[in-house]
DNA sequence: GTACAACTTGAAGTTAACTTTAAGTCAAGG
DNA sequence: CCTTGACTTAAAGTTAACTTCAAGTTGTAC
């Protein structure tokens, strides 16, 4: 019993505008088939995805990285713990990271650069994992940004 | 003994590129004095500045909330640690709401979407601080992203 | 069978945060 | 003084992630 969404379901539910979700589609994010008339039908396991591309794009990654992510899931079948596990790998490390980002800045707003330390090299927060050591003077900062942050 | 800084200097020792520096300028996030020709020079304290708005971009905050948060920096003195705390506290909310939310998605990679609720109303994930309740069925999520997430 | 909301596409518009370009001016060494 | 690299401005270009628009089509309720 397959039950499909049409667009404004999905867009209801997921919170994501009908706009969003052509785009995503385009984009190569979500599928949907097509009714008789080629209107957008969608199954319901697209919502979950789509659940998926909301909590990672709340925290700031990328549409790329999220669609990367997404191709770990087989196309077809059902997405199973397992397959979700693997995306879990796949990021596991850059959300520790941001994490542990957010935590040095938030309690740095409290200590580290009430102290002033934050123009110094080995402050954690300019530099929380100690990856970057010799570099000249100054600030350093986190090597591979989560968020695009050109420079 | 007030040492100024040229915008290459300034460029080499925050990591921003001289470009960045100006459009700060502009947007009001630092100052600069002038050269006799017109040129910038930088007091030292705006490197200070330029490493809390770097670790404050990184973790993804706009420039205008962190033209918000400098604003209530002195203009003129120099910052005391009072002065940060300020900061600290008109961001601790939102880091904190930040960090559980990458936290559950962390975690959700290997609990939450594994087991399939993320489509639920009352996974953490999609409702992390349990703050939305009645909206209706599918997912929900959290209030006042701390990304811009247009929707 | 006829309204009318919901849907379709392609193309153009939007916003943030910069960068690039063009055309010149300043600063410092020799 | 002259050269050369660093600097200046204003304006236009860039990228991601969408939204809006225009013009037409579909689905359904009466």
């Amino acid at each position: 019993m397959e039950q499909l969404l049409t667009i404004s379901e999905v867009a209801d539910r997921s919170g994501f505008a009908a706009s969003a979700l052509r785009y995503y589609e385009r984009e190569g994010l979500v599928q949907a088939t097509r009714s008789p008339g080629g209107q957008r039908r969608y199954e319901r396991h697209e919502l979950r995805r789509l659940a998926f591309i909301a909590a990672a794009r709340h925290v700031g990654l990328t549409l790329d990285e999220i669609r990367d992510a997404l191709s770990l899931l087989p196309t077809g079948r059902n997405p199973t713990k397992a397959d979700w596990a693997k995306i879990s790998r796949s990021w596991r490390h850059r959300l520790d990271a941001e994490i542990a980002a957010l935590e040095s800045l938030r309690d740095g707003l409290d200590g580290c650069i009430g102290c002033g330390c934050l123009s110094l090299q080995r402050c954690r927060l300019s530099n929380p994992r100690d990856v970057v050591a010799p570099r000249g003077p100054g600030a350093v900062f986190l090597p591979e940004p989560l968020h695009p942050h050109p420079e």
